[in-house]
DNA sequence: CTAGATGTTAAGGT
DNA sequence: CACCTTAACATCTA
């Protein structure tokens, strides 16, 4: 979604300038590295693998983001006064600017050779959309952590988060600490296109949580809320250190054995 | 006021 | 090596 957005606003435009406003959120290049080889390029291509982002540069380098937990971009016509938390700025020879903001700085901007060669720095698998259902398998399989921790394993399939894991995992009716390993292939195969299924939804509806339908979990992530199947058993736990909400009843161990 | 949480990821320990 | 825990960060809420 952040994708097509760029997509749709920055491919065709010329890099002025760059300002670099925190330089915290830099990951391995300085500012003036960044800015001598970019500006003065024409954006070509808005690529993603994953959570990863690329803007890629008419003969030149390949800028990087990450929107970590809080980041965000937005596009303007003119430039404005920047928002509170505004950590970059992009201006391009029209007059618009792209605005990089991330309160908590989980995020990071930075510059490769080509995309191929920092997913391989960054040994990030495959994206969860580009992936098939016997790689899927394979590569989940080979795990012994929990499920949960499987699916927010970049280095094991790219491009799922906290709160997706969970959804995919209610869809699925599988118990977020099931040990991966122990799966059996049926249900690994529902994780499989439950990944497919939500990624999809989510990217459609722009992760607007009131958007998906009334069937998942992502709108209303509390344990007072009623499971959207009607039970009220909604559960929370720790899993790989992240809060992780299920339903106690749709994805109760037991249930997995039917 | 402090404690605890939060769409993430890298680094350090076992 | 596989896995787990924690720190970095800046807010907001109980």
């Amino acid at each position: 979604m952040v994708r097509s957005y760029l997509e749709g606003h920055v491919v065709g435009r010329t890099i002025q300038s760059i300002t670099v406003l925190d330089d915290g959120i830099l990951e391995k290049v300085a500012r003036e590295r960044l800015r001598e080889a970019l500006e003065g390029r024409e954006i070509v291509r808005v690529a993603r693998h994953g959570k990863q982002l690329f803007l890629l540069t008419q003969g030149g380098m390949t800028m990087t983001i990450h929107l970590g937990m809080t980041g965000d971009l937005d596009f303007h016509k003119i430039k404005e006064k920047e928002s509170r938390f505004a950590r970059l700025l992009i201006d391009f020879e029209d007059g618009s600017r792209l605005e990089y903001e991330d309160m908590r700085k989980f995020g990071a901007v930075g510059m490769t050779p080509s995309k191929e060669a920092f997913v391989a720095l960054k040994k990030l698998a495959p994206d969860a959309l580009s992936i098939d259902r016997k790689e899927f398998s394979t590569r989940v399989l080979k795990h012994h952590k929990a499920i949960k921790s499987v699916l927010l394993d970049q280095r094991i399939v790219a491009g799922i988060g906290n709160l997706y894991a969970d959804e995919i995992l209610f869809q699925s009716k599988v118990h977020p600490a099931s040990g991966a390993a122990s799966l059996t292939d049926e249900e690994v195969e529902r994780i499989h296109l439950a990944t497919r299924k939500v990624l999809k939804r989510s990217i459609r509806v722009k992760t607007d949580f009131s958007k998906p339908p009334t069937s998942y979990l992502l709108r209303d992530r509390s344990v007072e809320a009623k499971c959207p199947r009607g039970h009220k058993a909604m559960r929370t736990m720790v899993v790989g250190g992240r809060t992780t909400y299920f339903c106690a009843v749709c994805q109760s161990p037991a249930m997995e054995i039917e």
